[in-house]
DNA sequence: GGTGACATGTAACGTGTTACATGATTTC
DNA sequence: GAAATCATGTAACACGTTACATGTCACC
């Protein structure tokens, strides 16, 4: 239940139409999170009808049909937005999510993303702790390892460089959201 | 459809019956890839059909029935996970794919995966170098950004550490593959 | 004999993917 | 006037998720 989120973060930081929304997502957004236009039009019609978002401009009535429509945020939408990013989610692979409510806390923040942060280092910790007890006990001494050993070494060590190099990054990043 | 793949070579490390896979997809290999015991099933229904794998001593009949069913991997399996590791992934986000794919090295390696890394390196590289293009242009000089613009430089560097991060391990596995 | 772990499955639903389809606008 | 891009959509299918359902086995 993220792509409607990413959706409407898009488009607070700029209203677009659907096809704008397509070509943002296979570019910047398209970084940490993909949509087809598929899916895009598929949600902005959702969205619609809850009344999260609206056409801009549809004063010009019948005869702008089939013609580019422009989408903007509606309160009820900015409030689900706001709603959604203090959600807690307990998921290590939250990352991606997270980076789109950073997103949302540069559009339209600060949104207390503190706790959140705060939340996913506790359990990157624990998971990077998990892959360094593994390693002291099955790769430790590193010599006297077979071949399907050392790839097997080699799995882990992606699991350690990543883990780290993202704790790194949020320790970087919390001071910007106290502010 | 990759699911079907990381199961047939979690049962090439070691045959299983599907709530045994169920577990270590809650364990080791979710750590990177994830499938609950609906899908494991299912997928096992379907492999069963395709004759990549079988169920181990049948022998018992219909006395057995309700009770563990151990699947092992037959030669069209074994075949297709070695045809599926040497297929191109020329998509960015197939790190994890390729962890799995590291995994069947290990255990029916070698497999000829050399190409398949440096390809991925490449895109890597280029992604990265993307990343240090919208810094320079966007992000420099680093003083004198509004708030906004700090939060979006954060999630910036966080798609260059993660690429850093991911760049450094792969170059340190490309010679395990080659030998 | 009751509880918890073992073990396998079905059904319904939501989301993502691929293919198909149409028409307007811009550019050469 | 042909081709590429802009622009929006429908339909079918594959896959993942959640809920439901059933029964066995071991242990206390």
């Amino acid at each position: 239940m993220s792509t409607p989120h990413a959706i409407l973060i898009s488009l607070l930081e700029q209203p677009s139409s659907g096809y704008d929304l397509a070509r943002r997502f296979d570019r910047s957004m398209g970084y940490f999170w993909r949509a087809t236009h598929q899916q895009i039009y598929r949600e902005l019609g959702r969205m619609l009808q809850q009344g999260w978002v609206a056409v801009v401009g549809e004063t010009a009535g019948e005869a702008a049909a089939s013609r580019k429509k422009v989408y903007q945020v509606l309160p009820a939408g900015r409030a689900e937005v706001a709603r959604w990013v203090r959600e807690t989610v307990t998921d290590v692979d939250g990352r991606n999510i997270f980076l789109i409510k950073l997103r949302a806390e540069a559009a339209i923040g600060p949104l207390g993303l503190d706790a959140e942060l705060a939340r996913l280092i506790g359990l990157h910790r624990e998971r990077l702790q998990t892959y360094l007890d593994i390693e002291q006990r099955d790769f430790t001494p590193a010599d006297a390892l077979t071949r399907a050993q050392r790839v097997q070494y080699a799995i882990l060590k992606g699991g350690i460089v990543s883990e780290r190099a993202w704790l790194a990054w949020a320790e970087e990043v919390g001071p910007l959201l106290h502010a």
